[in-house]
DNA sequence: TAATTGCGATTACACATGTAAACGGTGATG
DNA sequence: CATCACCGTTTACATGTGTAATCGCAATTA
């Protein structure tokens, strides 16, 4: 089972910090995301059948804490994206952010870097 | 409105050959996806309702082109994995890849002559 | 011309998703 | 002890998605 763009939002407030109770990723998300409390509630529920987070009680309340950690989330999404979209290799889709004038000076040093140190790793 | 993952599998046939006529977009992905041929008549009706596709008449039938470009498509589609998974930036991206070990040899050779050309085209 | 066939259009239906409101139990309060 | 308030759980409901089946019309054929 997948998660959600919205789920991932919620995610996103774990992955940051946790265990949180409800009310605190309410406040965290709710303004800037335009959802009430039982939109946020939800979504924990959705998380918590999923198995993505876990919960573990605090007198009244719960506390929220990621299973799935961001790297499997962001490793599970941004493979499929690069399937998809680019034969499943990368230099495609730099090349298209290339294309597309979206690589920051600050990408280009980095990639740079990046590919000196790989360079580094074969020796 | 957004292309879901299966009419994006109609688009992509739509991408590599167009016009085409549904029964041909049958042969092409029906085996393949599994698809039978309802399948694919509603997702080319939803394509066309979202006007990702035009119809033009041939005789008794339609032929089928997309009007959303692939370009169109792949640029919105990783533009918002960039932005939701890597503060919107390159690098870090291919930094992800690079410590999963997703970087063949290949991506590597080529993403260093891109980052060349790169330099050629700032003098 | 009546029956059939080929095709797009309409309808179907279950499950996912966004976005909540209502329900219910347990601890706090009067 | 009775009531209230808080918080998780259950239910709701519209829209999107995957995956078709059925309908209806136009063209073909007997």
């Amino acid at each position: 089972m997948s998660i959600s763009e919205a789920e991932a939002v919620i995610m996103e407030v774990l992955w940051r910090q946790a265990p949180r109770s409800a009310e605190e990723i309410l406040a965290e998300v709710g303004e800037q995301q335009g959802w009430q409390e039982g939109t946020v509630k939800s979504l924990l529920n959705r998380l918590l059948t999923k198995k993505a987070v876990k919960a573990e009680r605090d007198g009244r309340r719960y506390l929220y804490s990621p299973k799935l950690s961001r790297e499997q989330y962001v490793s599970h999404t941004s493979k499929n994206v690069l399937d998809r979209l680019f034969e499943g290799r990368v230099a495609p889709l730099v090349a298209h952010f290339a294309e597309q004038r979206k690589l920051s000076k600050r990408d280009i040093a980095e990639l740079r870097k990046l590919l000196e140190e790989l360079d580094d790793e074969q020796h």
